[in-house]
DNA sequence: CAACCGACCTGTTCGC
DNA sequence: TGCGAACAGGTCGGTT
C-alpha cells in the first residue's frame, strides 16, 4: 500500500530517469484507469510531451510537462510504476504504457484497478481538499494543536484522513501511534499541547526513516522501486502486520482491532 | 460532526 | 481437496 514515504521514494527514483525525457506514444489498456480527460485525449495530448519536473503532494505523484500540463498518478491499493526495456516481459496487470524516447517504457500495473491518473493544467482541481504536508516545516507543533481542536475521532482515524494531514496511511499511522506511545482509540482532541508535540515528533521521525529506507515492501512485493528492487523498511516495522509478536520496547504482545472499519496494531502495554 | 456502509476491484487466506 | 466467503485498504459519496 503505496504510503508518502513510498511516493516520496518513486518521486526521486523517477525524476533521475524521467526528467528531460519525452514521451512518444502511450498505451491504455485499462481505460477506467484514466479519470480525465477520456482516455482517446489523454493518449493525444501525451504524445511528444516532455518531462521537465516530478513532485509529490500527499499520496500523489504530480508529473510537470511542457506546455504546462501535469500528470496526475495516484497509486492507490495496488498500483506500481516500472521503468523497463522494451524487452520486458508481458504483464497481465499492465493498465497503462508510456513509450520514452530513449526506447524504455514507463509502465502502470495495478491488479485492483483503483489506481487512477489525470492529465491537467490544473492540478489543485484534483488533489481534493488536502491537509498539510507532515514534512513541511511549517507544520509545527502549536499549528497541529490547533488542527486537533473539536476532532472527536479516535486518533487512528484522524491521522488516516487526507484532509487532515496528507499521506499517512494505514501502516505509518499504526507505526507513527507506537512511537509516539499513543493509543489509536484516544480521542483526537483530547491531546496535551506535549502530546502533540510528541505526536509530530513521531510522525517525521517515522516518514523519514521509512524515506531513507525507501520505503515499505510487504511480502505481497506490492510496491517496489521502479527498477523492482525493494524498500527496506519492512524489516523495522514495530506493530503492523505483527500482531502476537513482541512489542519491540516493552515486549508485551502486540495486539490487532478493528478501529475506522480497518485494522490497527498497537501495543496495549505502551500505547494505553 | 461522527460513525458507518457500499462501491470500486482482485489476489490471497480462511473456514467448512 | 475444493469451494465460496472473508479479507486486504485508499477514497468518495451517501445515510443515519
Amino acid at each position: 500500500m503505496p504510503e508518502l514515504p513510498e511516493v516520496e521514494t518513486l518521486a526521486r527514483e523517477l525524476r533521475d530517469i524521467l526528467i528531460g525525457r519525452s514521451i512518444v506514444r502511450v498505451g491504455v489498456c485499462w481505460p477506467r484507469t484514466i479519470a480525465a480527460p477520456d482516455p482517446e485525449t489523454f493518449a493525444r495530448r501525451l504524445a511528444g510531451r516532455r518531462i521537465q519536473e516530478i513532485r509529490r503532494r500527499g499520496k500523489w505523484l504530480l508529473l510537470g510537462l511542457d506546455g504546462g500540463e501535469w500528470l496526475l498518478v495516484h497509486l492507490r491499493m495496488s498500483g506500481r510504476l516500472a521503468v523497463e526495456g522494451a524487452d520486458a516481459p508481458e504483464d497481465i496487470h499492465t493498465r497503462v504504457v508510456f513509450h520514452l524516447d530513449d526506447g524504455r517504457r514507463l509502465r502502470f500495473s495495478d491488479p485492483r484497478k483503483f489506481g487512477r491518473m489525470v492529465l491537467t493544467a490544473c492540478p489543485e482541481d484534483w488533489l481534493g481538499d488536502l491537509g498539510p504536508e507532515p514534512l513541511a516545516p511549517d507544520l509545527t507543533p502549536e499549528r497541529l494543536v490547533e488542527m486537533l481542536r473539536g476532532r472527536r475521532v479516535r486518533l487512528k482515524v484522524q491521522l488516516t484522513d487526507q484532509h487532515f494531514l496528507a499521506g499517512l496511511g494505514n501502516i505509518y499511522a499504526d507505526e507513527v501511534l507506537w512511537r509516539a506511545g499513543l493509543s489509536p482509540l484516544r480521542r483526537a482532541d483530547t491531546l496535551t499541547p506535549e502530546e502533540a508535540a510528541r505526536l509530530l515528533g513521531a510522525i517525521r521521525e517515522v516518514l523519514e526513516e521509512a524515506i531513507a529506507r525507501q520505503g515499505t515492501t510487504l511480502a505481497d512485493r506490492r510496491y517496489v522501486l521502479p527498477d523492482g528492487r525493494p524498500g527496506e523498511f519492512a524489516a523495522h516495522l514495530a506493530v503492523y502486520g505483527r500482531e502476537g509478536a513482541p512489542c519491540p520496547r516493552c515486549g508485551a504482545s502486540i495486539v490487532r482491532a478493528r478501529i475506522g472499519g480497518r485494522s490497527a496494531h498497537f501495543c496495549p502495554q505502551c500505547q494505553q
